[in-house]
DNA sequence: GGGTATTTGTCCGTATGTATG
DNA sequence: TCATACATACGGACAAATACC
């Protein structure tokens, strides 16, 4: 018989059944012992460590299970052979790549896409993970629905309502994760129409890429001082647009009610499909909000993408779409045999955080903390540049856009060199080429007010200085 | 000034502070309290209610974190006009639709792509989760790394290393949420060849779907006892293949190494790619496990696809994608824009879960797990069906095939009606009419022994009896 | 108009019960 | 079982705004 005088330290954290089975586990694969003999019995064993019969029990089945060894009643736990590993041993390195030179972070990130995270409830979300985790539903372990969790849509549907004047139905609704993965589900839905988009020009890039990838030909529309520019959409002969109404993005301004109607006539005599990014509605700081394009859209023909990045957590990944009612079969049909690629327990942790109010509150708080970051923005560059420079956006959203007259990339270097970041605007153009040189993007989210105030204190330094 | 009567319940379990602060809130939002006036001061209000001067603060810092409240220090705190909600009032409910009979559970469902959920390690998972959550990284709550947690890719390289022979940098590892995620960036980042892949018929027709509403034509390739055709393969013409090596879904045959050379073979002279679908060969009951694919893929024309769903969770939603080197670049910049689609917070859980080699034990513990799972389905099978059916299927996976003489829409409604589903397998087949008339998939994954057991008993009685 | 007393919101520390590990 | 952390509720100290003489 083997002998196994393992050290056991009781003073250490590891339960002693973990020690046991960690050191009989590492002699078994060392070859210190070879498959086919006996183990010790439990019993001498317990008498020979001086510990209870059932810490070595535990280690033995804990290495039964894990097919190190196999338990035969009333004979003993006999040691198997070991599925040789396919690379001999060695310790493994991974090939090191050339790195590209990361950025290295500076402490006053005007990034757009940062949340506040100083006011987030991680209490209460992580409280409703646990929960969602608690939950004994099986479904929330395996795929999960493939358009999402009942319970989230429900709420969703009830949001949308309140906050955003759409009323749709849950066979509407379809949960993605993230924006880009939407319209990508869009883009192999549409009807392909020559692949061809109208968007914005500027607009948001990241969409503007995933309809390249999907072999769509984007024709830029441009804008006017109150939005995208109605004619030239009739002019495109398009029968699909991405527009951004609630605020457009970057430059911030809001559709106004007529150009909506409009624009609804405009999809209609044309059959065609508009796709409504509502990315950052939730937070207008003056004026009454404004309902939705979906909420006017009596014909059928808007489809409505909402998102939890800006208004709750980016790291949640998690969006919707809410398709017009004559898209709901092809959808099913289509995506028939799509899993849902969004996480249940995160949905459903979702659900629970609107179900009990917390997101309703979140939203108010948020609110006032983003129009507070947002004066503390305004004011201080008012305050630094006077009328040096001009600042672009409604009193709404996440970021502002500064005019400087000067050159972007010396702006931004400048800029880097007094420990700040602010970004170009270029890619928001369909062609980089035509956007103007002297814009920059200032996000405000995941700043302090006392951050902002000293970024915006730097960049004057930085630029004027 | 106005006077404040809510009725506060000490007995009930939620808290006062939140008790007054809803019965204000009900007021200013009813209208009992109108803008502009001064709320009862905090001393007096907690006088007159007999509670503590901080429980009414706290009430009121609610309403202010809200913004239904104003708070002038030292001088009282004023109820801010309400934002009107769109929709003057009414209750809401959403339209309902004709719902889709659903179908009723079974309670032996022999689906495929369940788990065991009894041996699943929720504690530990759950404290991976908690860990993640803990950690102060701002990036675990923003938008996370595009090709994914850094961490968790370098789990993954040092598995992928050791478990399949794959070896690999960071940068080439693209984490994903699901392997239909994977394969729509495939399908946008691959150069488009005229769209044509050729795919194992029968096969995954999860991923068919994708390739299809991408624009890709599928050229079916037959399979032989040992797997692709590689004949036909060549005669297909096409530059791009989605097989499944490991363990061909849904037949369950490995690729023997003779093959798999023809295959690279063929990659190499015809310039094409081979997409790897590793999906569940974790499990395999019999014999050494076998490399991958990749492992022997000296010219960079493998594309190896991994996921966590059959070997750890499905709801992680968690896959990811081996680029052969000389597609990083191309992938850097098709997706620069594009951000990572599965939560940064689960991929860091799933990275934790990893690290500290709970990953490693759960492998060798299902391992066993489903094995004993396999070889009870397969011995009920013969000991009630004796000669009258035929497995198909090696001992590896979470699935077998069962040939009966009989029509298959008969058998799956017979079983139904003993409470018992299994499954057809026509969708496999690119055209379905060509799909063999009686076979019907078995998935014993999510089952347990007896359940097994038991179904496999009420089979027979369904169909024989 | 200027000084004082009072009232105001805010910030601090502490005790208790509960949930978590 | 014990230790820890957290939410809840409480009272007191502080400084500024207000009201009054």
């Amino acid at each position: 018989m083997i002998e196994l005088t393992p050290f056991l330290n009781k003073t250490v954290r590891t339960p002693l059944y973990i020690q046991l089975y960690q050191y009989i586990k590492k002699e078994i694969e060392e070859g210190g012992i070879s498959p086919g003999t006996l183990l010790p019995s439990i019993r001498y064993l317990s008498r020979h460590l001086h510990i209870s019969k059932n810490t070595v029990e535990s280690a033995y089945q804990q290495l039964t299970a894990e097919g190190y060894t196999e338990s035969k009643p009333r004979s003993g736990i006999k040691v198997l052979p070991l599925e040789k590993p396919l690379v001999p041993s060695g310790h493994f390195t991974y090939p090191e790549r050339q790195k590209r030179e990361e950025e290295p972070a500076r402490r006053y990130d005007f990034q757009y896409g940062d949340i506040d995270l100083d006011h987030f409830p991680f209490k209460t979300w992580k409280k409703c993970l646990q929960d969602a985790m608690n939950s004994d539903s099986p479904e929330l372990f395996l795929y999960g629905d493939r358009q999402g969790d009942k319970g989230l849509r429900a709420e969703l549907a009830k949001y949308l309502f309140q906050a955003r004047g759409v009323r749709c139905s849950l066979e509407q609704i379809v949960v993605c994760s993230g924006t880009q993965s939407a319209v990508s589900l869009l883009c192999q839905l549409l009807p392909s129409n020559g692949r061809v988009v109208a968007a914005e020009n500027p607009g948001y890039d990241g969409v503007h890429s995933v309809f390249l990838n999907h072999g769509y030909t984007i024709r830029p529309i441009g804008l006017e001082a109150d939005g995208i520019d109605l004619s030239q959409l009739a002019e495109s002969r398009a029968k699909l647009a991405y527009i951004t109404p609630s605020h457009q993005f970057p430059y911030g301004m809001v559709l106004p009610i007529q150009k909506r109607l409009k624009l609804l006539k405009w999809a209609d005599q044309n059959d065609a499909y508009i796709i409504e990014d509502d990315y950052d509605s939730e937070f207008r700081y003056q004026g009454q909000p404004i309902p939705s394009l979906k909420a006017l859209d009596t014909k059928e023909n808007v489809i409505y993408l909402g998102t939890f990045s800006k208004c709750f957590l980016p790291a949640a990944r998690l969006s919707y779409i809410v398709l017009p009612e004559r898209l709901t079969e092809q959808f099913c049909e289509r995506f028939g045999r799509y899993s849902q690629s969004s996480s249940p327990m995160i949905q459903r942790a979702m659900y629970l955080f609107m179900k009990e109010g917390f997101f309703e509150r979140h939203i108010r708080k948020m609110k006032k903390v983003y129009q507070e970051k947002h004066q503390t923005l305004i004011s201080a560059i008012e305050k630094h540049f006077g009328h040096e420079v001009n600042i672009i956006g409604e009193k709404a959203g996440l970021h502002i856009l500064m005019e400087v007259r000067r050159d972007i990339k010396d702006l931004i270097s400048k800029a880097e060199k007094h420990d700040v970041k602010v970004y170009p605007v270029s890619d928001f153009w369909i062609d980089p080429h035509e956007s103007p040189s002297s814009i920059v993007m200032v996000g405000f989210g995941g700043l302090s007010e006392q951050d902002i105030e000293e970024g915006v204190k730097r960049l004057y330094q930085a630029w004027f200085a």
